[in-house]
DNA sequence: GCAGATTCCCCTATTACATCA
DNA sequence: GTTGATGTAATAGGGGAATCT
């Protein structure tokens, strides 16, 4: 009983206790002040409604100042999101898009060093999400634009959610698993008890009901077992 | 105070390139 | 040298919320 109570709160509750659930679930609005740092305790409240399963740490407290190195990629008005510069070189050397193509026409790809992969690893460890100054900082450091280090971190977040999900699955695969072996051994225990003769029966709910007389009890007049001392 | 426009940041899905077996 | 699989940087587009006008 209690496992099949287990085994439903566990289907409810996938994802609740995650972090990647968790921030998606908090209202963005929440979650954006958070991020701004003007309600940390908020953000670590919201949290604390979780599982508990999440082990990073929330953003640190940042001012939030608007960086203006990072404005002209941003989206346009008319809900055009491209941005309009992007970077190709892992030194850093700012190229138009057009230049982030080389002479055959075909996208070039920055492959990330591995320190500058690390120390972004690094960081994300620490937070998962950026602020203007903390992304700048990063992209100063590891000679990147700060859109690239936010694209870094938008597919960081979304490969470690789909490894999450992953592991998530597994997880309620094997639950799933014993569940089902564990509802066979109760079905073959039922098809027994249901074909014992009726002295058996009697037998087996005696020794059932002296085993635990606080739940259960053998009624002697309908030789059903009841609720014990509450039924 | 309200409405619409703008800005910012996030997410998901997808594309395209680099690398490796 | 070619090819398919895989990893991942980059792009596209949509949504929510804050801010501005």
């Amino acid at each position: 009983m209690e496992e099949m109570e287990e085994a439903c709160f566990t289907g409810l509750s996938l994802g609740l206790g995650l972090k990647d659930y968790c921030l998606t679930t908090i209202p963005t609005k929440m979650k954006r002040e958070a991020d701004r740092g003007s309600s940390i305790n908020r953000r670590d409240e919201m949290c604390m409604v979780t599982l508990g399963l999440s082990t990073t740490p929330f953003p640190e407290e940042d001012e939030g100042e608007e960086d203006p190195m990072d404005i002209g990629g941003r989206e346009s008005p008319q809900g055009m999101k491209a941005h309009p510069e992007t970077c190709d070189s892992i030194n850093g050397v700012t190229t138009s898009n057009s230049e982030s193509r080389n002479h055959n026409g075909r996208r070039k790809k920055l492959r990330l060093s591995k320190d500058q992969s690390a120390l972004l690893e690094d960081s994300f460890k620490i937070h998962r999400t950026l602020t203007p100054t903390h992304k700048q900082a990063l992209a100063d450091k590891l000679k990147l634009k700060p859109r690239q280090v936010e694209v870094w971190f938008q597919n960081r977040r979304a490969r470690s959610k789909l490894k999450q999900i992953e592991s998530d699955f597994e997880r309620l695969k094997k639950k799933c698993e014993s569940l089902s072996q564990r509802n066979q051994r109760l079905e073959k225990e039922l098809h027994e008890l249901r074909s014992m003769k009726d002295e058996q029966w009697v037998s087996y709910a005696s020794r059932i009901s002296d085993l635990c007389p606080e739940v259960l009890s053998l009624c002697s007049s309908c030789r059903k077992i009841t609720g014990g001392r509450h039924g």
